[in-house]
DNA sequence: AGCACGCCGACT
DNA sequence: GTCGGCGTGCTC
């Protein structure tokens, strides 16, 4: 009886509606009938008519309240979908916070949380015993990374900068992998072995796979579920539905595995916060970081970020005293030497633009085992250039950079793809074409000359590699592409570092450094690794392994020029009156100001909006204000003869890395900036 | 997104 | 007088 008064009481539903509409991103009330009353529960998936929109729409269950904020008639919940929870209150209100924090919708960061329901799957789930009971977990130590430490920050919730161990090991069943992944595998180990879950958020899948091999020699297998985009539906919502269970998992996967619903959370550990695959390609496009400190500071978990490099980001944190930092407890100093770019005696060594040093320390290396030369990127020459004035060569079409897949392919834009077949040099007339600059491929048929003999292995996006033996072989890479091999590298080349470094960025600095110490921590203890080409502050941060240093130095230049990270950014895309406006609503927030707007080559404009940490909430929120205005108030057209579609009205992005870097990727800047000397 | 509502021009 | 144009705004 009692129960029945309580569900009469307890009649307005709470929703969520599923759609990517601004106007939409609030929570919609209505009302519950009887006959649903025991189904409606928080965290469900149901139907809900939206009477104006003329449909019954998809949307999730946050809260059953007695009386909604609606003073109007409500409508009745159409139906509950299915009786899982699959949005838990601690999910719902990360991803309330992340978009907010973001000025995007909520819904846009559910859809990253809550895969597709799959109702084979989900009924399999339903029809489980529950309790099988788990086998429980030892914890594991493992050598240089404090376990004592590491523990008393996962019982208290501690935030730490984990400066990994530059080495490869051995796990049981064979497998080398990065000593990182047997740190951050230790870490999982503390949190299960507590009764709590671990989140482990990995940048790529080559990283994965090595995670997940230092995870299975030290759980069991049902302890370990991974959580990422490129499964199934079926298997990731399998996974997904595993993380709802009462049994404390390692969840392994990248991006958006921050968001899995981990059953008492006590770790979110995080490897290379600086590779920009854990930014979100998704509205509202937050990065795995971003997420991860908002999540921690709501739910107290510990939170790990561990890595070879310091990314800016990181180093802030430090400095602000967010995160502790936490390094092996035997200091470790790989052997790294800066060699200038002069040329080798040897003639084929020298066509491999190998400096005779690098070319000994290579050939010595190689009698031992395994060799690994890093190389700048995929293709088979990157930049082709007029033969005759060194100009680079740009697409007919779109001004875009020309390139060579393979030897004998004809050069073809790199933006647009259009094929240069009769392709004449715009400075000088000259029709011939010359390569600049080397890739995999190319290297890899200039140092078979110059080594005659020794195996050579080619790893690159289009031929992903793992692993490589113990044996003598030249290991050709592309940067973030290196392969681990069995007892390390015998030496390291890192050959391209000219190039890297003369890409125009913002980051190029960190990035170099992050490629770097990311190949060097695949060396064998005691080998030699060599930056060819390269000097100044980046390759003696690298040779003294000072990372931080150079972190910290490069986070001083950035504060001087109020550049991200020492201040948050946003770019703001739309027509001119829309960005005029969306400008204007936050030109009272105390130190903001605004860079542009600039005309677009893809038309409207765009501003970019910088402001002080303690700002972004007011930012955030005033612009999403007038993203949701743009949205409702339909602007009409002007000059109505042009046939084009009506352009996204305005569009608002928060910290994107890039912002300043593509200023210059735009049309009319690129294309009339004068060539690298 | 869809769909209704509403306030101006040509019609019976 | 009234039918319907699409510009404007809303969705519990």
């Amino acid at each position: 009886m009692a129960a029945s008064e309580a569900f009469l009481s307890r009649t307005v539903a709470r929703v969520l509606i599923d759609s990517p509409l601004p106007q939409l991103d609030r929570l919609f009330d209505y009302r519950i009938p009887a006959v649903l009353a025991e189904a409606a529960v928080p965290g469900v998936r149901v139907r809900v008519p939206l009477r104006s929109a003329g449909r019954v729409a998809d949307g999730l269950l946050i809260e059953v309240a007695d009386t909604g904020d609606f003073a109007g008639t409500l409508s009745d919940l159409e139906s509950v979908v299915s009786p899982v929870q699959v949005l838990t209150p601690e999910v719902w209100a990360l991803a309330r916070r992340v978009a907010d924090r973001a000025a995007g919708s909520a819904s846009d960061v559910v859809r990253l949380a809550v895969p597709k329901r799959q109702v084979r799957v989900e009924k399999a789930w339903l029809a489980e015993v529950a309790g099988a009971g788990a086998e429980p977990v030892h914890t594991v130590d493992v050598p240089d990374f404090d376990s004592t430490r590491v523990e008393a920050a996962i019982a208290s919730g501690t935030r730490l900068v984990v400066d990994a161990v530059p080495q490869v090991v051995e796990v049981p069943g064979g497998r080398w992998v990065g000593h990182w992944a047997t740190e951050m595998a230790a870490a999982a180990t503390h949190a299960l072995a507590r009764g709590g879950s671990a989140i482990l958020a990995v940048p790529d899948y080559r990283d994965q796979e090595q995670l997940v091999a230092a995870l299975e020699a030290v759980l069991p297998p049902e302890r370990v579920v991974h959580l990422d985009a490129r499964q199934s539906n079926p298997d990731r919502y399998r996974a997904f539905l595993a993380c709802l269970g009462d049994t404390p998992l390692a969840i392994v996967g990248n991006r958006s595995v921050v968001y899995a619903p981990a059953e008492r959370l006590s770790l979110i550990a995080i490897w290379d916060d600086g590779d920009p695959l854990h930014v979100e390609p998704l509205s509202p496009y937050v990065h795995t970081r971003d997420a991860a400190l908002v999540r921690q500071e709501a739910q107290g978990c510990a939170l790990f970020f561990i890595g070879h490099s310091r990314s800016t980001d990181v180093e802030r944190l430090v400095e602000i005293g967010w995160l502790e930092v936490l390094s092996p407890a035997r200091a470790y100093l790989p052997k790294v030497i800066p060699t200038a770019q002069q040329p080798a005696q040897d003639r084929l060594a020298a066509q491999a633009r190998i400096p005779s040093s690098a070319w000994r320390e290579a050939r010595a290396a190689l009698e031992h085992g395994p060799v690994l030369v890093q190389v700048a990127r995929p293709g088979y020459a990157p930049r082709l250039a007029c033969a005759s004035c060194g100009q680079s060569a740009r697409c007919r079409r779109c001004e875009g950079p020309l390139g060579l897949r393979s030897a004998r392919s004809t050069p073809a834009c790199g933006w647009c793809g259009a094929l240069a077949t009769e392709w004449s040099c715009s400075n000088c007339e000259g029709t011939r074409l010359r390569l600049v600059g080397y890739s995999a491929g190319r290297t890899a048929e200039d140092l078979g000359r110059a080594f005659p003999g020794v195996r050579i292995i080619i790893a690159d996006g289009e031929r992903p590699i793992l692993t490589v033996g113990a044996e003598p072989a030249l290991v050709i890479a592309t940067r973030g592409a290196e392969p681990v091999a069995a007892g390390g590298y015998r030496a390291v080349l890192l050959l391209d570092g000219e190039r890297m470094v003369a890409r125009e960025s913002l980051r190029v600095g960190e990035d170099c450094l992050r490629w770097w110490c990311n190949a060097v921590a695949l060396a064998a203890p005691g080998a030699t690794s060599l930056l060819v080409g390269v000097g100044g502050a980046l390759a003696s941060a690298l040779a003294t392994w000072r990372r931080a240093d150079y972190a910290h130095a490069e986070l001083e230049d950035r504060r001087r020029l109020r550049f991200p990270p020492a201040v948050r950014v946003a770019t703001v895309t739309g027509s001119v009156e829309a960005v005029e406006r969306a400008v204007v609503s936050i030109a009272q927030i105390d130190r903001v100001d605004v860079l542009g707007p600039v005309e677009l080559a893809a038309g409207g404009v765009r501003a970019i909006v910088r402001f002080d940490y303690g700002e972004g909430a007011a930012v955030a929120s005033s612009l999403r204000a007038e993203v949701i205005r743009t949205a409702t108030s339909r602007r009409k057209r002007a000059g109505g003869s042009a046939g084009r579609a009506a352009l996204p009205t305005l569009k608002v992005r928060f910290d994107d890395a890039l912002s300043f870097d593509s200023i210059e990727q735009d049309g009319t800047a690129q294309a009339s900036r004068p060539p690298r000397a």
